[in-house]
DNA sequence: ACGATGATGAAC
DNA sequence: TTCATCATCGTA
């Protein structure tokens, strides 16, 4: 088993860390019972200038998990049915985020924290055995095996900020 | 193409 | 206090 990553990995530029946790293992400890997936989809969320990121919108209950430490969750409820799981990063004060959109096995963002049994009860703990969640490293990924895309789900953010390709996708081997 | 389904932020 | 919107998904 790899090494867990640690709050100095996500204190990093929040685009770098999303291109870096691709190929990476999300691992979920339920009673004991530890399962491990390979990353293969996130998304950059990157501060208050970022009219998709909800920090835009200033700081609030909602948001406020992303000023704080990098390596926490954020995971919030959308569309009245589904969990999002983000991961904090950059300095404290900063607020900006990754999205996990996708594992091996389970493609999308409501997707995974179903399967993973994620929810708001894990929003604004630290990755870590005490969660019960946590990513650890995996094999090397070159450029090559990636794609880059604007972000889905976001026509709201103008025309800045929709077309960033901040979308990082591992291939298909 | 569309409805499910509830938290959130902004308007009033 | 009401209202539109939403970092989606399953069914069609």
């Amino acid at each position: 088993m790899g090494n867990m990553l640690t709050s100095s990995f996500f204190n990093r530029k929040t685009e770098t860390v999303a291109r870096e946790l691709l190929g990476k293992y999300l691992v979920r400890d339920i009673h004991g019972v530890k399962t491990n997936y390979v990353i293969t989809e996130t998304e950059a969320y990157i501060g208050p200038h970022d009219l998709a990121c909800h920090a835009s919108k200033g700081r609030t209950a909602r948001t406020e998990v992303m000023y704080g430490k990098p390596g926490r969750m954020y995971i919030y409820f959308v569309y009245g049915m589904h969990y999002m799981l983000n991961i904090v990063t950059e300095e404290v004060g900063y607020p900006a985020a990754v999205l996990i959109r996708g594992i091996e096995g389970a493609s999308g963002p409501g997707r995974l924290t179903k399967k993973l049994h994620i929810a708001k009860n894990l929003h604004g703990m630290t990755l870590s055995k005490k969660s019960g969640l946590w990513i650890e490293e995996g094999a090397y990924v070159s450029d090559k095996d990636i794609l880059r895309t604007p972000r889905i789900g976001i026509e709201y953010a103008g025309d800045v900020w929709k077309n960033k390709k901040l979308r990082f996708v591992l291939k298909k081997k």
